[in-house]
DNA sequence: TTTCATACTCACTTTTTTGTTAGTACCATA
DNA sequence: TATGGTACTAACAAAAAAGTGAGTATGAAA
C-alpha cells in the first residue's frame, strides 16, 4: 500500500480534524468508495466469504477489496476468520464495534433512499 | 473546477453505486475533508458568513472552502444569502434538506467521540 | 489618492485514492 | 501430469481530491 506523506498539508489537516472532531474520525473509518457497502453487506448477511463480497461489490477490484478489508480489520470494525483448508476459505464478519454502527448505517441508508433523485 | 472523466471506471463505479444505493448517495453529499464540518457548524450556529466559516475550518484553503460550499449549495443542502453591500457580505445556512441530516450528524458525532482513541 | 475589507477566481502542483494486469501458493481432482 | 478454485500480492498507471499563491471587484474611509 502507498504510504502517506506525513508532512503534507493534506495529512496534517486530516490528523488535526481526526483528533479534534469525532465526526471526521467516523468518516475516515467508513468513507471512500467501498467500505460502507462492505459494512452494510456484513450487517445484513452476518458472515461472507471473500468471493461472496466480491460478487456483491459490483465493479470492485481485488486490490481495492483487499485493501479496504484490511483497513476495516485494523480499525477494529470487522473480523477475518481463516479456515485451514485448501482451497483457502476466509470469512469476514462485523466486530461488536462494527455492529455498533448499525443504527447510523440504517439511518444513512434511509435518508439516502428518500433523497435519491438529487439534482 | 476540474472535470471528471465520464468514462473512467472510477466514475462508472461511482455512478452505479449512487444510483443503486442510498448510503453511497449520502456519502457523496457529505464525504471528503470539509463538507461534513461545514454542515455541523451551520447546524449549531444557524448562519455563518464566509469568513466565519473559514476561521472555524482550521487549515482550509479558499479554493476548497468555496468549492465545497458550491457543492453543498448545488446539492440543496445549504443556502447562500448575498447582501448587496460593500465590502461584500455573504451568509450560509442550512436548507430544510440540510437540516434533515441533523439526527444522522449528531449520531455520527456521538459515535465518533465515543470511539476516538482508535488503534 | 491610497488603503482596506470581503468574498471570491484562476492556473498550477502535490498528494491520495482508485483501477489494471499479471502473477502466487496450496492441494485435490481429472 | 495438468487443471482448477480460493484468497490473496505487487508493480504500475490513471483519476480525483486537496493545496498554493497570486489576483479581482467594489466602494467606503483615511
Amino acid at each position: 500500500m502507498k504510504s502517506r506523506k506525513e508532512h503534507s498539508t493534506n495529512s496534517i489537516n486530516e490528523k488535526y480534524w481526526k483528533e479534534h472532531c469525532g465526526i471526521t474520525q467516523i468518516l475516515s473509518l467508513i468513507g471512500g468508495r467501498w467500505k460502507i457497502n462492505i459494512l452494510v453487506y456484513l450487517l445484513n448477511e452476518k458472515k461472507l466469504r471473500y468471493n461472496e463480497l466480491k460478487k456483491r461489490l459490483v465493479g470492485v477490484s481485488e486490490r481495492m477489496l483487499i485493501a479496504k478489508l484490511k483497513e476495516l480489520e485494523s480499525d477494529g470494525l470487522i473480523n477475518r476468520i481463516v479456515y485451514q483448508e485448501v482451497p483457502p476459505k476466509v470469512e469476514y464478519e462485523l466486530t461488536e464495534r462494527g455492529k455498533s454502527l448499525e443504527d447510523i448505517l440504517n439511518r444513512m441508508e434511509k435518508w439516502g433512499e428518500a433523497n435519491l433523485p438529487v439534482k
